[in-house]
DNA sequence: TTGTAGGCGTTATCAT
DNA sequence: ATGATAACGCCTACAA
């Protein structure tokens, strides 16, 4: 068991004076003698005394603590997300509390109700792939946590989200595969149930219309983001008796899987296929043969802005408008 | 201003009965009837009452609140290890607080001190590279929160500590590279300054002398883990008129780039030059020419097992001899 | 079975 | 310039 930490009552007590003095004293409180204050400063020193700030958390109804759910760290998406996220959380004197989901809907409830037991002032959240019920906003607006979702966010309007808008990079991929003359350009899609993906399609097929390329329904195919699952549905793609020459894939973990197979298969990049994924995850500039392009999601951005949204929440008396701030997505070339 | 929540009070006055029969029923307590629980238990849902939990861990004097410190989320290392951390925590009803220290003794100063005004029950963490000042640990003794090192531990007895034994690997990646008849075996080693690096340069010396192979100071370089750094490293060490076939290096990161630079010069993996370093990294599966090997260092257990200590700490009432626990390191081969 | 009272550490309000 | 008191929300020994 812990031994108890020195208080202020223990301070006024050896001091043979009242407990609110001794506060005041703590707090440079203009009223109290240099003498008294000195006094206690000198005391506190001795005792080792901290402020008990549990207390003062329970007093102020403010825990100075933010809580973060997302997916998962080892997506250096998130990782570079939340890096952002402390800091802004830093400079604001609240830290972090850390909930991973794993894309488990019902481990997401379990830790919102987790941040609401400990009083978190509010949350911020990337919502897993498949979680549909989403209850747990209006709990939260109920009980007056703010959230603001980032990257993943609930298509629902009256909530706070800042996303990137996928179409913007999906265009400048299909434009630079066609300029150098694609035709036969594929999609490998998520699953078909999530937005993310709907997003890709339908991005998809923008882009290719203001490149006058015929929208082909072969090619495009979905994966469960598994390994088996990306290897299954690039081996559709070449399957096919008019295969394609150039894909977009989901993101960049599914374009690992896929180039690892084409090499496989004797396909050599930028010769036989060209490939385009977003993310742009910084380990492509080691490869020998990396993707021709990976698209930017700015997961720094995001995270900051998404904090910064919250703080302004936190901060405000009233409530405000819900807000849904979108970045563009920007294609980076690779070599 | 937020609305406060629903009180044990409120419920009490609504229903005209005391406060600790409030209690006492949300609480399952058998001396209290049937029915009354029942009325509580519905005016409780109907108030959306929930427990403040911040007075109940002020009372208790415990948050349910761990504090994690590590260098950086974005090396897959600690990534893997916080999602085992928040495991551990999670089965034990723990929330964990995050923090990084990007490697800034000062910043992981101001965390700790963060830490400790949110009255954490315990605090993992993982040192800093430039850490040399380890006075917060008797800060630390002194105000009774137990801390558990992992990975980049101190090297200071009396802590509890959990890291990895690198000569175990370094061993067995020396005795493979002699095994196939390279005899001028290099180590990219970190800083000089680090306990790190220290500890590989002491295993590379044994693991030399046990393959009968003469320790040649010109084949051990240092590199600041920088990109340029390590290039620097790899530039010397092609430079040298007899320059090694084989290369142990500090950690994947600097094997990447170095893979990369003497791919630039020509040198091909596996043929002209082969490469071993420490952190095994998942990534390596997905490249076209991988290392011959990377050496596990075990993050989840690590991490799991620290928790574990922690947490056996935080549940003893009196203090526990301080305990090292060591895991050996396991060389990969790739391919 | 239920109520009363006190306390956890701090601070704000009102008094002295 | 300082002290006394109440209050934050909850729990629990003790009383009824």
């Amino acid at each position: 068991m812990k031994k108890k930490p020195a208080t202020i009552k223990e301070i006024a007590r050896k001091l043979k004076i009242s407990a609110s003095t001794v506060s005041r004293a703590l707090n440079d409180h203009p009223s109290i003698g240099l003498v008294t204050t000195m006094r206690v400063k000198n005391m506190a020193q001795e005792l080792h005394y901290e402020p008990n700030q549990t207390a003062i958390f329970f007093k102020q109804r403010r825990t100075f603590t933010i809580g973060v759910i997302l997916p998962s760290l080892s997506e250096p998406f998130f990782s570079s997300a939340i890096s952002e996220i402390e800091n802004v959380a830093g400079e604001q004197n609240y830290t972090v509390l850390m909930g991973q989901s794993h894309d488990d809907a019902e481990r997401e409830l379990q830790i919102i109700h987790t941040f609401k037991k400990h009083r978190v002032d509010g949350i911020l959240m990337s919502l897993g792939k498949n979680t549909e019920d989403l209850s747990f906003v209006d709990m939260l607006k109920e009980s007056e946590v703010p959230i603001v979702f980032f990257d993943c966010v609930p298509k629902i309007e009256g909530v706070n989200k800042v996303y990137s808008d996928l179409s913007s990079g999906m265009r400048e991929a299909i434009q630079s595969f066609a300029s150098i003359g694609h035709k036969n350009i594929a999609l490998i899609n998520g699953p078909e149930n999530l937005l993310a993906s709907q997003e890709r399609a339908d991005a998809y097929k923008q882009a290719l219309l203001k490149e006058d390329i015929a929208f082909d329904e072969k090619y495009v195919v979905n994966t469960d983001l598994t390994e088996a699952g990306n290897i299954e549905a690039m081996e559709k793609l070449l399957l096919l008796s008019d295969r394609p020459s150039a894909i977009v894939s989901f993101n960049d973990f599914v374009t690992l899987d896929v180039i690892k197979y084409a090499r496989q298969k004797g396909l050599v990049q930028k010769r036989d296929i060209f490939f385009i994924s977003y993310a742009n995850y910084p380990l492509w500039k080691y490869m020998e043969n990396p993707p021709m392009g990976s698209i930017e999601q700015y997961p720094d951005r995001q995270a900051r802005r998404a904090a910064e949204m919250l703080f302004a929440q936190i901060g405000s008396t009233e409530d405000m408008k819900p807000e849904a701030v979108v970045f563009e997505s920007k294609l980076e070339l690779k070599n």
